[in-house]
DNA sequence: ATATATAGTGGACAAAGTCCACTATAATGC
DNA sequence: GCATTATAGTGGACTTTGTCCACTATATAT
């Protein structure tokens, strides 16, 4: 078992971590969405026809709240929704093109984002940090 | 440079450890307080007399919303405010022995929430952990 | 056919945080 | 020393973000 100061030190880099993450999350650069509302235009970019209900559950939103997301989105003309062929009580989302090029927009400056948070590591420490990365991720998130 | 499979890993693993933070920070387990609200009682314990503004620069919240943080703690018993010798525009903050003793609270649980983290792992994982987690604190937080 | 569960929506509310204006005091530039 | 400017703390008003509940319509299970 880790001894208090290694407990110490990774709380200290999950505060750290919270803040660099609240940053990199805070209202997405130059685009009028938030951090949830971009979380739910590239969820409905990943496929074609997900219900809002999928959308609430994938990323674990209130129904409500993500309705009225969507409603929102349905006005300002970036996705459409239209009746679900196998469930009449449900709906399809689909992105309009202007849905398409904001997601897109998203993915993309999400992507420099990380580049710009490594820009000052050398070739070498970009590798390590990769690797560090790859094997929290696998002792978290990847088993059973 | 990394490349775009490697970017994209690093997309999946900051969005896993934003839940993962989520949840962790969520309502510190069976305390009154929130979690900006724990870091700010926490923030106080660290040492005597520190004044609304430094709790509010070094957790960078509004000093109106602090200042209503601490009205509230005080109210509730926790704190104490005396007049600042330095600087009679300020106030230096303490906290009361239940102040104290609700600090030591959240301090353990927190210890405890990470001890719960790992306990699947083995002796061997819980190093690489550890060492993993150090290799990005470098990288990313003790630089310049 | 009836009971139960689920999808989507909106009203009402709560929590968390922001913005602005104000008072009192401190620090700075002459 | 005096005028100007900056800073600490507070509260009012507001916004953003999210939760909870109730309701309608449809689907699923018995």
């Amino acid at each position: 078992m880790l001894n208090q100061s290694e407990i110490s030190s990774i709380r200290n880099f999950n505060r750290s971590y919270t803040k660099l993450l609240g940053i990199l999350n805070k209202r997405v650069l130059n685009t009028p969405l938030t951090w949830t509302e971009g979380r739910v235009l590239l969820e409905i970019s990943f496929n074609h026809d997900k219900t809002p209900i999928e959308v609430a559950n994938n990323l674990e939103l209130d129904k409500s709240y993500t309705s009225r997301i969507l409603k929102r989105f349905e006005k300002n003309g970036l996705i459409n929704k239209s009746p679900s062929a196998k469930d009449s009580r449900s709906v399809e989302l689909n992105l309009t093109t202007a849905g398409t090029e904001l997601a897109q927009e998203l993915d993309d400056r999400s992507d420099q984002q990380i580049k710009d948070l490594l820009i000052d590591l050398s070739e070498q420490e970009q590798k390590e940090f990769f690797q560090a990365m790859t094997t929290l991720n696998n002792l978290l998130f990847t088993r059973k």
